[in-house]
This record gives C-alpha cells, structure tokens and sequence, in this order.
DNA sequence: TCCATAAACTAACGTTTGTTAGTTTTTATA
DNA sequence: TATAAAAACTAACAAACGTTAGTTTATGGA
C-alpha cells in the first residue's frame, strides 16, 4: 500500500495545474499539458484525479475556504477596525505571495466551475465579501475610517491587492515586509500628500 | 458593392467577440458560440474577419491604442501632476464603463496573442506603465505626492481600478460621477481618517 | 431587369480534446 | 522472495475545435 506517493503526486497535479492555468488559462490547458508538465502520460493523472474539472475544484476551495476561515477569525479578535481591515489586508498579500498561482486560478477561472460548486463558490466569495464590507462600515460608523462608499472601499482593496501576483517577484528590490507596510500606505493614507 | 454593411457585422461580430471572450475566455470561446451570438453560421464569420485571433488582435490593440493616445494627451497638457494622475485615472474608468467587455479583454486575454502581436501588445503595456510611473516619480518629486514606492502606488491604481468592469452596473445606486469620485477619494485620501 | 459581388449556407477536413479500457511496471509489505 | 495494490503505460473513443471549399441566396448599381 502505497498510498503516501498517491497523495503527494496528487498535491503535486494540483500545483503544477494552478501554474498552467494561471499561465495559459483552464480552457487553454490540456490534460496532455499537465501530463508533460508532471511528468507522465495524461491518461495516469487520473490515477490520481477524478477529472479535469476537480482539479479545477480541488485549487478553487481551497483559496476560498483559507479566505472565509481568516476572515472568521479576525473577525472575533477585539481590536479596532481599522486594525482588522489592515490584518485582512496583510493575509491577502501573504497568501497570494505564498501561493499565487492559486489564487489566480480561484481570481479568474473559477467561472469554468458548474453546477453546484459554481454555485457554492460564489456564495463563499459573497459571504466573504458582505463581511469585510460590514468591518468597514462598521470602521465608518465607529469614526475610525473616512465615509467613504463601501462597496468602492472594498473592491478597490480586493483588487488593488491582485496586481502582487502578477508583478511580484522576490529579488526585484522589494521585500515582502516593504510591499505589505507600501501597499497599506497606500489604501489607508492614500497618494495624495 | 456593399462595403458599408461588411463592417458594420464587423464590428458587430467583434463587440459580441469581446463579450463571449469576457464570460466565457478566449479558449473557453468557440467560434459556433461566436456565432450562435451574432446570428450566423461559425464559417460565415470568416466572411468578414481573417481569424479567431485576428479578433482577439483587433480588441486588444483597439484597448491599448485608446490608453497609449490618452497618456500622450495627458502629457502635454499644462497642469500638476496630481491633476494629470487624476484625468487618467478618470480616463480609465470611463473606458470601463464605455467598453467593459474590450477592457476586460485586454486584461485578461491579451496572453492567447501569439508572435508578434503578443510582443507588440506588451511593448504597448510597457511604455503605457512606465510613462504612467514617470507621472507619479515626478509628482513625488514635486511634492505634490507622498514618498509611496512607485510601482506599488502605479499597479495599486491600475488594478483598483480593474473592479469597475465586473462590479459596476447602471442602476446600482452608484452615478458614474460618484463612482469616479469614491475612487479618486480612496486612491489619493485613503481610506483612514 | 440583369449582373457582379457580398455574404450567407452546407459539408467536410484534420487536430485536439477529456476520458476510458486494458495492460504492464513499480513498490511496499508479509 | 512472493504477492497484492498502486501507478504508470498504450491505444482508442466520441465529441468539439478552427478552418477551408464549394454552393446558394441577397443586394445594390448599370
């Protein structure tokens, strides 16, 4: 029984898929592809796998489910508010440097996603959303962030965040520390001087 | 000789194109669904266009020449930089806004060009980037600009202002006047009091 | 009304796709 | 070392893909 070589190859499918389908898309990637990137034939990966199509699953729950379970904890933290929205705002940073391609895939192809995953995935985005959209307007009500509109506060945060994983690389000059304290100063003091 | 009506299904044909490409991406897209959508047969299309990737060409470069022209607009006008930061920025938006299905296009499907368009097309991004940050270095310089890290502050904007085109509808309760203000407000203020 | 051309159609092509079936090799344990 | 399970392989499938060829229909100017 050798089922400890199963799993790893298995974690290993899904990591080398998130990189292909970040790269050339879901669609854009062929089991063949994936195949020659793991380094066997692509009928073997479902050894492994049931189908392409909870490959797919498998790198899209798990980004929202790490997502929705930060979101709960810093949620029952007794700080401010604005301390939350900076915590949120850090985790976001640090989960798309340590797993990018992941968090890409479950940013743009989740929409090859069916039935009722895609069903349930939006629901957890939109769980996720409503509740850091209710820190900030709680943050608003307590005096401690400015009256902006919500909604624009928080999709400008959710995305200004996604650019690190496109542009990102350790070795251009900027550590993760540097980034995380710019990227904060910039949401949060703004650009103007 | 009808030339009149051949662009026009041209143009009809790519407008339905950048849709489709926008839900559904550019491999996830075929032509039978392209067609299905304008109303013709899959091999009646190539009555007007040369190639599925002759219209993925004609999107992406439409989006990036309007961006290209409207930086070397902004650049020989006479105001501060903080000003010039701020017509682009609204420049963007309103793209968005006009023609959110080319734009998410050209943000996420510019990677299935091939040869010499995918260069040309990132040689565009490129020189739009870097004149973009020579903007914000010299309003740092001027002091009209806090000391922020420039491609921190220059991909924090571009990607904030990326939500629009899948948040935004008409009849959301937001004017696109108000929109453009909370963005501006979040980017240049910041969302701390 | 006739005619050239534009623009639609049908049918088919060679590939590539995800996946299955059946077989052989590798591996871990008894 | 024998054995059973795991994990690789080859071969093939039906479906879908982009695209071409050849044909028919629609259209607008002489």
């Amino acid at each position: 029984m050798a089922k400890r070589g199963k799993i790893n190859q298995r974690q290993r499918i899904l990591e080398e898929a998130a990189k292909l389908f970040k790269a050339k898309g879901f669609a854009g990637t062929s089991m063949r592809d994936l195949g020659g990137e793991v380094g066997m034939e692509a009928a073997s990966i479902y050894n492994h796998v049931r189908s392409k199509d909870e490959i797919l699953e498998s790198i899209c729950f798990y980004v929202s489910d790490t997502y929705v379970s930060q979101l709960a904890e810093v949620e029952q933290t007794a700080t401010s508010y604005k301390d939350k929205i900076q915590v949120l705002i850090r985790q976001h940073i640090r989960l798309m440097l340590e797993d990018g391609a992941a968090v890409s895939v479950a940013n743009n192809d989740w929409k090859y996603l069916t039935g009722d995953k895609l069903t349930a995935f939006k629901d957890a985005r939109k769980r996720y959303e409503h509740g850091f959209a209710a820190l900030i307007e709680q943050g608003i009500a307590a005096g401690e962030l400015q009256p902006v509109n919500v909604s624009v506060a928080l999709f400008t945060i959710l995305s200004a965040v996604r650019w690190v994983e496109l542009w990102y690389r350790p070795g251009r000059g900027v550590s993760a520390e540097e980034l995380e304290q710019n990227i904060l100063t910039m949401l949060l003091n703004g650009l103007a001087v």
